[in-house]
DNA sequence: TTTAATTTATTGAATATTCATTCAATATTA
DNA sequence: TAATATTGAATGAATATTCAATAAATTAAA
């Protein structure tokens, strides 16, 4: 175990990287802070992050990972499963009990970054073509959709549920939040549905 | 008019600060990097904005007051016409040709504001409020889709569009952007035409 | 197994640079 | 004459990064 010190503390530095900057917001966390903040010299930090810019990739690698864990259960539960059922997948797309694991404040901050940066954006990219696939996968399980385009029915699915992490976040008033979420809900079930009943009328 | 030199001013800065921002990116642009460009200095721009946080606001103004002047030639296009014709109002709605005026990634810096400044939150909300009402009084023209609900189809067509801004900012190559814009774009076009399939349906 | 050598981890002080902001003085306009 | 615009110099605080010195852990030699 030659590297379990050093991997340990640069777990421990991202996240508390990670713990200021959704405190504080990204922008405001110097490596100066992160120190103080664990308790430890900035010295230490660039010993293992020799500039800023490899704290920030690993911070994302971290977010990345994080929000690709979101989808975790989701797939665990299809899974075993070899038939879609529309209702449930599309309120395990949208449940959003990870909202209190996972800042969207961060996440955002570093997508903002992916203009700037091709290192990063190639990053998100694979994070959103693996969640792609990952949903294309459950839907290849399932014998009616299955016979349809899968790949793209996972695309039209994901730019609902991304526009509306992106539009919803904007929302306080709880209320007019679930109204909107639901319409967005329905929308992605009216696609499952449409898509099945094509596929349906096309095999008679 | 007493106030001519002072806005005057203030425009200036506000578009070198953009200007600025859109070659180095935002979190690196500072007060006196903004004096430099404009050739003026840094105590001036203390002057017309005392502290950078109006700055910061006064930028995601002109920011949002742009994004939205994108929609101006959708708006106009209809506002003769009292139908809508589905595929041209897709057409206009994810034409990008002032993709070449209007930076995504200072927008997306903004953006990430929002999570830390409830001010910043509440103008990105205004703006997307007022997309969205635009949308539905193009709707509201047109004698079938009047009929329906107009505010929700321009929520989830809207959804779709926004969805597809973020996501396919990620995606360099060209042929695989076209590939999936028309994705999209179906998308939008097929809300479109099963609401007006619905409408038909149900006054027989 | 103990010791010596070497690599890695940690510290704290120091660096130059950049940051937003202040201020008093001068120039311009109303 | 009064208000506003503009200048340039100065501020202290914060920034990322460097460096030399010490402590701890790992490896090699005895």
């Amino acid at each position: 175990m030659k590297t379990t010190i050093r991997e340990e503390r640069k777990k421990e530095i991202i996240r508390g990287f990670y713990d200021l900057s959704r405190l504080e917001g990204m922008e405001n966390v110097s490596i100066a802070k992160i120190g103080k903040h664990l308790g430890m010299p900035p010295s230490l930090i660039m010993h293992y992050f020799p500039n800023k810019r490899l704290l920030v990739l690993g911070l994302i690698s971290h977010i990345l990972h994080q929000y690709q864990l979101i989808y975790k259960p989701i797939i665990n539960k299809f899974e075993k499963d070899h038939k879609v059922y529309p209702e449930l997948l599309v309120n395990r797309l949208f449940s959003r009990e990870w909202n209190l694991l996972f800042d969207d404040g961060v996440f955002f901050s570093c997508f903002a970054m992916t203009f700037r940066d091709e290192t990063i954006k190639r990053e998100y990219m694979k994070l959103h073509l693996k969640l792609r696939d990952t949903l294309k996968s459950i839907l290849d399980r399932d014998p009616v959709f299955s016979k349809g385009d899968t790949a793209l029915l996972a695309e039209k699915i994901f730019v609902v549920i991304e526009g509306a992490y992106y539009y919803l976040s904007l929302i306080g008033d709880e209320k007019e939040y679930n109204r909107k979420l639901n319409i967005f809900k329905d929308q992605v079930f009216q696609l499952l549905k449409l898509e099945s009943q094509l596929i349906l009328e096309d095999s008679e």
